[in-house]
DNA sequence: GTCTATAGCTCGATAGAC
DNA sequence: GTCTATCGAGCTATAGAC
């Protein structure tokens, strides 16, 4: 499979993330999960950066700028897990790294793993924003093949959903990276019918 | 199978929620829906009950007391369709109840469910909270039988995952109520090896 | 059980020096 | 790019009258 090449404008990121910014971006991701867009505040981010919230503000002018690049982040990950998948020669070996990809972004992450994308404040731009538009169709298209209408988009976020919520969900707090990686591979495949 | 009897203490609510109280819940989960917990402030579910803070403040002593409400409200929901499943006689019967009566609670309440137990600061306290531990271990008994380990948890993260993670997932976004159970159910069974 | 009024604080955001 | 200092608004929570 090919990656496709697309112009610059239609990418995730326009590829001009300062390292400041990519700090800035860091320390709100971790806060943003552990307390939520709207219960964190410019003020926390910049403590936890050591530095004063007009220098936060040097970086993005807005809280919601940052919450938007924090989801654009999130995003791109998940569509550097595609294009590393589209790699395979094969649909079917590409459909099995995407899930293996899927499993460890969702394992690796668990604290931070859709949090951002869940909160109702992101949550409600997704469906009209392109870039989201765009990774969800790939990730459709190498799950499923071009199987299509409803059945197909309830499929896709059936295997999203429970990949990550499975991840985050309190039942599996105890359990180990490893174990959980083990336990998720298998049952995601099998919910594809890939085995 | 028999609705097993609790001692009050164990239940979910205490049964001790008057009419007031219910009202103050049921407009905080809509706005913490919309706008997240952190993002939800007393005057907003004030302004949407029609009456000024100190009235919310005479029904719980404070925002915390009111997300755990609320939190505990949406359990309630969750248990009632386990009691009501487990009112079939056969395994079988009722597993595929609690299917059904989880595929229509995260349908018709798209909008509303999980959004309160996935938020950050009341997922943080989940594990830990006896009341959600024994949903969660009525809901795996259920759903898996007695099948041990971490294989039957994360099996039900999963299920429960992808259920009402489908439902509120942009890509479903567009669906109608009756397209989007029309769908989750079979793939829900399917998931669980019992079609 | 609802109101007005207010305390005390933190919020997001800006100005301007270095 | 970081700082200090500040603004006005909004926040949680309380006091006390009706």
């Amino acid at each position: 499979m090919s990656t496709a090449e697309l112009p610059d404008t239609q990418r995730v990121n326009p590829g001009t993330a300062t390292a400041a910014q990519g700090r800035v971006i860091a320390a709100a991701l971790d806060l943003f999960a552990r307390h939520g867009v709207g219960g964190t505040s410019l003020q926390m981010i910049a403590d936890e950066l050591g530095v004063t919230k007009a220098a936060v503000y040097r970086q993005y002018k807005t809280k919601e700028q940052i919450a938007l690049a924090v989801a654009d982040a999130e995003l791109a990950r998940m569509e550097a897990t595609i294009d590393d998948a589209e790699e395979e020669q094969s649909w079917a070996g590409a459909r099995e790294r995407l899930l293996i990809n899927m499993v460890n972004l969702a394992v690796e992450r668990r604290q931070t793993v859709g949090v951002i994308l869940m909160d109702p404040g992101i949550a409600r731009l997704a469906p009209k924003n392109a870039s989201f538009r765009r990774v969800m169709g790939r990730m459709r298209r190498l799950l499923l093949g071009n199987e299509p209408g409803p059945d197909g988009a309830v499929r896709t976020a059936m295997v999203i959903a429970a990949i990550s919520g499975a991840a985050v969900h309190p039942l599996a707090f105890d359990l180990d990276d490893d174990t959980l990686r083990a336990q998720l591979l298998p049952l995601a495949k099998r919910f594809l019918d890939l085995t």
